[in-house]
RNA sequence: GCGUCCAUAGCUCAGCUGGAUAGAGCAAUGCCCUUCUAAGGCAUAGGCCAAAGGUUCGAAUCCUUUUGGGCGUACCA
C-alpha cells in the first residue's frame, strides 16, 4: 500500500518523496512535507508549493484527495483502492503481506554452552532471533537458523567435573571440596543418573574419564535446550557442533596467512591491524585453542556456505568481541559487512524488590522453562519481542505473572476472539460476507480498514530495520482500534452488518497473521475463568 | 582510563529515513454493562524528552561536550 503510494510520488515528482503517517487520521492516511524541502530551492513558501502541488493531483484512481494544509501534503486513499486490496487480502490470506526477496541469510542465535539449561537471558536473544527468522519468512527470504554447539573447550570439561562433584555428593555420600567454579542444578541430578546406568558408578571417582563423561553429557543437556526452546515455539534447522571444526583448523591456519604469527610460543592473529583493540591469542602454549581459534574456524565454514548475509545474535556482553571477529573474517578474504552482529541486551530480574544477578556460573539462575511454566510461550514472546533488543530492560517477576488486562497479549487475543465471536453470531454466511462491498463505510471504518492494510509494512520495516517491536507495537494499536469500534458501533443487526464483518475479517487476518510472524496462535475463543461466589 | 550501549509521565517502555498538539500500558481519580464476552470503552491528572551548546525552515530524533548508569576491556566462554 505504502509503496505503491511511494512509487506513484517518486514517478511524478522525479525524487523520493517522504510518505509518513500523520498522527491524526483527519488529516488523512500519508502525509509528507515535501514541500519544505523544495522551498529553498525553488524560492517559494511551502505553503504556495504545497497548493500548487495538491492542486496537480486531478483524477486518479489512488486518491479521493489530496490537500495543503500548512505546507504538508495531505493525501486520502481512495475508496476503491481501499476497497480492492482488502478484497485481495481476503482472496489471498496465506500470501497476506508475503514477498520474494529471495536472498540467502544464515541467522545464528542462542548457541548458548551445552553446558546447563536456557536461562532468562537467553529466552530474549532466542526470541528476538525467532522473531526475526520469522519475518525474514514471511519476507521471502531465504533464511537458515542456525545454532553453534560449543561442545569443544574448558566449558566442556567443567561439565564433567561437575556431574562428578553432584554424583560424589549426593549418590556417593561423600564431602566434596567445590572448586570456585562449577556447574550446579537441578539437571544435573538427572545427568548423574543416566550416567551412572550407561557407565556404572565407577565414573563418578574416576578423573581420567572427565572428558568421557562430559562428552556423553552434552547432547542430554542440548536435549534439554532443544527441548526448552520448543516449548516457546523455535527450531532451528541446522546445529554445528564446534568440535567437528578443527579438522579444518591447519587449512584456515594456512588460508589466514601472515595474519597469524607466533610469538611466545602461541599462536596470535594481527587484529590490531584491522580496529581491534589489540591482537589476539589463538592457540595457548599448551597447544589449546582459544575460543576465539573455534569462531575463526566456524565463521570460515559459514562464508564458505556461501550466503548473501550473515546475521549473528549474541548476548550485549559479548559486544567487546565483535572487532576481533570480524577481523578474522577479513583474513579470511571475506568481507565483514556482510556479517552483521546484533546484540540482545541484558534482561535484569527483579522479585519483590531483589535483583537477580544473572550468571550461568552462579547455581542462581533463574531457567527460561520455570518463566515460560508460570505465564507461558505467549506473553514471554510477546513481553520479550516488545522491548528494543539493544536496550536493557528490567521487570518484576512479580508483575509479570499477572495474567490481566496489563498482559497486553491477552488484549490482542481479545480483540481476535471478540471478531469470532459475532462471526458466529451472525446470520451472514462467510460467503455473503466476502462478497459484500467495503464500498460505503463510514469514517471509523475507514480508518480501521486502512489499520488493519498496513501489515506489510510493518512486518518490512521492522525486519529491515531488525526493530521487531514494531509489530507487537502496531497489533496493540491494532486491537485498540478494533476494541473502540466494537465499543461504538453494534455490529449484529446493522444495516451494515455483512460488510462490516468482511472489515473484522480483515483486522483478524492482520492479528492473526502478526501473531504468527511472533510464534503465537491467534485464539478464536477466550475463556473466562469461573469466579465462585460465596452464597450469603 | 579506553571502547560500547543507554537516559522520554510516579513505574515499565514506544516514538518510523529529522516534521503538524510528546504516546501506550500499569499505578491514581471519576464515569459506562436491560446491548455482539467489562480480559472492553470513555474522561481527568501526570513531561524544561538528563544538562548545555551546535546544524536546520523545523530536533526527543543528527553532531559536540558534560553528568549519571549498564556492559566490555582475558591465553573465560
Amino acid at each position: 500500500m505504502k509503496q505503491r503510494v511511494s512509487a506513484l510520488l517518486r514517478e511524478k515528482f522525479g525524487r523520493e518523496v517522504i510518505l509518513e503517517k500523520p498522527k491524526d487520521r483527519s488529516f488523512g492516511h500519508f502525509a509528507t512535507p515535501i514541500a519544505f524541502s523544495l522551498a529553498k530551492e525553488l524560492r517559494k513558501s511551502p505553503m504556495a508549493i504545497a497548493e500548487e502541488l495538491a492542486s496537480s493531483f486531478e483524477n486518479n484512481d489512488v486518491f479521493s484527495s489530496v490537500e495543503s494544509v500548512k505546507g504538508y501534503l495531505n493525501f486520502r486513499l481512495s475508496e476503491n483502492f481501499l476497497s480492492e486490496y482488502g478484497t485481495w487480502a481476503l482472496e489471498n490470506q496465506t500470501d497476506f503481506a508475503k514477498q520474494e526477496k529471495n536472498e540467502k541469510i544464515l541467522l545464528e542465535f542462542v548457541s548458548a554452552n551445552p553446558t546447563g539449561p536456557l536461562h532468562i537471558g537467553h529466552a530474549r536473544g532466542a526470541v528476538y532471533g525467532d522473531t526475526l527468522l520469522r519475518l525474514a519468512r514471511h519476507l521471502g527470504y531465504d533464511i537458515t537458523a542456525e545454532y553453534y554447539v560449543n561442545d569443544a573447550g574448558n566449558q566442556i570439561d567443567l561439565l564433567g567435573l561437575s556431574i562428578q562433584l553432584e554424583g560424589r555428593a549426593t549418590v556417593l555420600g561423600e564431602d566434596v571440596q567445590y572448586p570456585e567454579s562449577y556447574y550446579r542444578g537441578e539437571y544435573l541430578t538427572s545427568l548423574v543418573d543416566g550416567a551412572i546406568e550407561k557407565f556404572g558408578i565407577e565414573i563418578l571417582s574416576d578423573e581420567s574419564r572427565q572428558k568421557e563423561l562430559a562428552l556423553w553429557a552434552k547432547d542430554g543437556v542440548m536435549n534439554i535446550i532443544t527441548k526448552d526452546l520448543g516449548d516457546l515455539n523455535i527450531f532451528f534447522d541446522t546445529f554445528v557442533n564446534e568440535s567437528s571444526l578443527y579438522d579444518d583448523w591447519e587449512r584456515v591456519l594456512h588460508k589466514m596467512g601472515d595474519s597469524i604469527y607466533e610469538k611466545d610460543d602461541k599462536m596470535w592473529i594481527a587484529s590490531e591491524s584491522k580496529g581491534d583493540e589489540k591482537d589476539r591469542v589463538v592457540v595457548r602454549e599448551d597447544g589449546r585453542p582459544t575460543y576465539l581459534a573455534g569462531d575463526i574456524v566456524y565463521h570460515n565454514q559459514k562464508f564458505e556456505r556461501g550466503y548473501a548475509h550473515y546475521i549473528n545474535i549474541w548476548g550485549a556482553d559479548h559486544h567487546g568481541y565483535i572487532p576481533r571477529v570480524k577481523a578474522a573474517v577479513e583474513f579470511l578474504g571475506y568481507d565483514s559487512a556482510k556479517l552483521e552482529v546484533l546484540l540482545s541486551q541484558m534482561v535484569s530480574l527483579l522479585k519483590d524488590g531483589e535483583p537477580y544477578k544473572m550468571s550461568k556460573r552462579a547455581g542462581n539462575v533463574i531457567l527460561m522453562s520455570d518463566i515460560v511454566e508460570e505465564i507461558g510461550s505467549d506473553a514471554l514472546r510477546f513481553i520479550f519481542a516488545s522491548k528494543k533488543s539493544d536496550t536493557a530492560l528490567e521487570f518484576d517477576l512479580a508483575e509479570f505473572k499477572k495474567q490481566d488486562s496489563s498482559n497486553p497479549i491477552f488484549y490482542i487475543q481479545y480483540a481476535h476472539a471478540r471478531i469470532n465471536t459475532i462471526l458466529s453470531k451472525s446470520n451472514f454466511t462467510k460467503e455473503e460476507i466476502l462478497k459484500s462491498s467495503f464500498k460505503g463505510l463510514d469514517e471509523n471504518a475507514d480508518s480501521l480498514l486502512f489499520d488493519a492494510l498496513l501489515l506489510p509494512e510493518i512486518i518490512e520495516d521492522a525486519f529491515n530495520s531488525r526493530q521487531v517491536q514494531k509489530l507487537p507495537e502496531y497489533l496493540k494499536a491494532l486491537a485498540a482500534s478494533l476494541h473502540k469500534f466494537y465499543y461504538d458501533c453494534r455490529i449484529i443487526g446493522n444495516e451494515d452488518e455483512a460488510k462490516l464483518l468482511k472489515l473484522f475479517l480483515v483486522v483478524a487476518l492482520s492479528l492473526k497473521t502478526g501473531l504468527s510472524l511472533m510464534g503465537i496462535e491467534a485464539k478464536d475463543h477466550m475463556s473466562k475463568e469461573e469466579e465462585f461466589t460465596t452464597a450469603i
